[in-house]
DNA sequence: AATAATTTTTAGGCAAGACTAAAAATTATT
DNA sequence: AATAATTTTTAGTCTTGCCTAAAAATTATT
């Protein structure tokens, strides 16, 4: 059983491991958990004790198989609920990340498979991400970022890249979301910047927007 | 803001106030949170501090107002996660105890009043104990302890002293539950123990037993 | 009223998880 | 290759919440 510290800790490493292919450093944590390199290095190696990762000393660290399922676990609680708090109790996209934060370290061997068939098995969050299944097994959805895309290339938005509130918020006020029709009309070299349809709607979206908003291409 | 440790004591302080009259004594603390004498000390300086009770040194301590209302508050969030526990999630009266002794800490303004409002603002929980309103207001309920009925007096079955999964998965067993219609046909002087007959039913029950059931008289 | 038993508090310590400041190792730059 | 900059670790401290053992206060018993 681990802590809720340990916890953070260890799905922060996993999503952190998600992005970069080597061993994850003690200031790329740091700087996602707020805290100091000083305090990642103690907790790391306490985690290194439990077999959750392994670490050699300069050398960051490396989730084993048990600290990925672990991870999974943990994350597939983190959607599981965020799913719950905007489908049964009236919160927006912007709100349940800081609710299921918290909710995530709640302990049942029930609750999350009976929550997971009360929502009738989610197969992602309220962001677009996937929800791991029981055995930690993540479904990898074929999508690219909206950047990426070329002239008249198009498709659906099925994630976020970015979740602060501003972005989502930000997002709400251009109504872009989940499920939207994206196409790209034109790009402009300038600022590269996009011109896009969005649900037959015209408008120009910036190059940080576009890096953070996930399509499937259609 | 309160750590979850606080708030248990919080909590156990007012439970116990709500049966005893005087001030509530260090050790009875310590019992009820299972933890030793001197760490309730420790602790009830800092909630002293805090405006949460009122303590003399060897005089017991007393909550203040804004104590209860915190109190209540907590207590409010356990019985609203127990009914969803029971309603949403297939849990049964013995076993939310321990889940919702965790659900109560999460700290969300907007969570606790949309799940009321997603259960149907529920009078009580699934123990028949009931729900503090939003300002910490506790509906009395007029109950009886089945103990104390007379001969051909009768009732419905509103709640129950204790509520340790034993107790509970007993009263399953011998189908007895809240709603249930309770009549006392006879009492033997011998041992204390009734003869009840329940929902058309009847069956023997020890003084142990009758100590443990509410019944709304009727 | 004196003594015994019980309760409560104090004193001192420990583990978890954070921090700062300084040392050590690694990586980048000249 | 030597030096500078950065990253990481170590050493030492702090707070929270718990513990044991001993001292002090209260309550019960003779
Ligand atoms: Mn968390
Ligand atoms: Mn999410
Ligand atoms: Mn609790
Ligand atoms: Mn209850």
């Amino acid at each position: 059983m681990f802590s809720q510290s340990e916890e953070n800790y260890i799905k922060t490493i996993y999503h952190l491991a998600a992005i970069s292919d080597k061993g994850i450093s003690t200031n790329a944590i740091a700087k996602k958990l707020e805290t100091k390199a000083s305090s990642v290095t103690d907790m790391i190696k306490k985690l290194s004790d439990k077999k959750v990762l392994v670490y050699k000393k300069y050398q960051g660290v490396t989730l084993t198989d048990f600290g990925k399922r672990t991870a999974a676990n943990i994350i597939r609680k983190h959607r599981l609920w965020e799913v719950f708090l905007v489908q049964k109790l009236n919160f927006t996209w912007d709100e349940v990340h800081e609710v299921a934060e918290q909710l995530e370290h709640i302990k049942s061997p029930k609750l999350i498979d009976e929550l997971d068939a009360f929502l009738g098995y989610p197969k992602s969050d309220p962001h677009g991400d996937p929800i791991p299944d029981k055995d930690g097994n993540l479904p990898q959805i074929q999508k690219s970022l909206l950047s990426t895309l070329e002239k008249s290339e198009k498709g659906v938005c099925v994630g976020v890249n970015d979740t602060s509130s501003e972005f989502l918020r930000f997002l709400d006020k251009q109504e872009i979301g989940l499920g939207k029709n994206i196409e790209v009309l034109d790009k402009e070299p300038f600022d590269d910047s996009f011109l896009v349809k969005i649900n037959g709607k015209e408008m120009t979206i910036s190059n940080k927007v576009a890096n953070n908003i996930y399509i499937q291409k259609s």
